[in-house]
DNA sequence: GCGACAG
DNA sequence: ATCTTGTCGC
């Protein structure tokens, strides 16, 4: 697929600050999204030994949840890890990896905030202008503020709030299991993202489109 | 000054 | 993210 919005990644924290200020403008929190016949997931592993990041994006059928396609990048850490800039570490391989895919897939998942962010450009915003690709949060913990009790059951969710505004929803995707926070990346509203969220965790707390890219790098960096 | 802080 | 043993359960 074909990266369409670029810039330099090499910056200082505040050019990044700014950076994130001004893509936020670009946003699109409804949807804008085609039938999606894939869905592709996207992960990162570190090795601190050498500072090397390899990332990898797996396309997944969207029903069968089959993989079609998958692609793998190396990169050494350009950027440090700071909360709220945590794209700029992550996302140079990330972009490296989905720019080798043959086919650009309907919907990627990403490993960590949407717009449930300070200044709302979490990595799924970042990912989804870079390639104006419909793109959706999915991360394991809250990076800021708290949310209101969640079900118990699986599809149960409530919402995350920060200063007075909807950016997300805490949602339990298995029954009795631990929710994952889910905001909107680009070109795809939080309900319709929720029903992705809870249509591709058939059997784990997380989207197997992440599992798989997880999985994968995982298993990169072993060797 | 102190605490909070995606992966 | 990564460092790590055993243990509970299907």
């Amino acid at each position: 697929m074909e990266q369409v919005v670029f810039h330099d990644w090499k910056l200082s924290e505040a050019e990044a600050l700014e950076l994130q200020c001004q893509f936020a403008g670009r946003v699109e929190r409804t949807d804008r999204i085609d039938y999606v016949n894939t869905v592709a997931g996207v992960d990162v592993a570190y090795d601190e030994q050498s500072n090397r990041l390899v990332a990898a994006a797996v396309v997944l059928n969207a029903t069968s949840l089959t993989i079609i396609e998958q692609a793998i990048a190396e990169d050494v850490a350009q950027f440090p890890y700071i909360p709220g800039l945590f794209s700029f570490r992550e996302l140079p391989p990330i972009a490296k990896a989905l720019s080798q895919l043959k086919c650009k897939p309907d919907l990627i998942i990403c490993d960590g905030q949407g717009i449930a962010h300070p200044r709302r450009f979490g990595l799924a915003c970042h990912v989804g202008i870079l390639f104006d690709v419909p793109t959706i949060g999915c991360g394991k913990t809250l990076l800021r503020g708290a949310h209101e009790t969640v079900g118990t059951i699986r599809g149960d969710y409530a919402p995350l709030i920060d200063d007075r505004e909807i950016i997300g929803r805490a949602l339990r995707t298995q029954d009795g299991i631990k929710p994952v926070y889910v905001s909107t990346g680009h070109r795809v509203s939080l309900p319709t993202a929720c029903t992705w969220i809870l249509a591709l965790c058939t059997k784990y707390r997380l989207p197997e489109t992440t599992r798989h890219a997880d999985q994968l790098v995982k298993s990169l960096l072993k060797r």
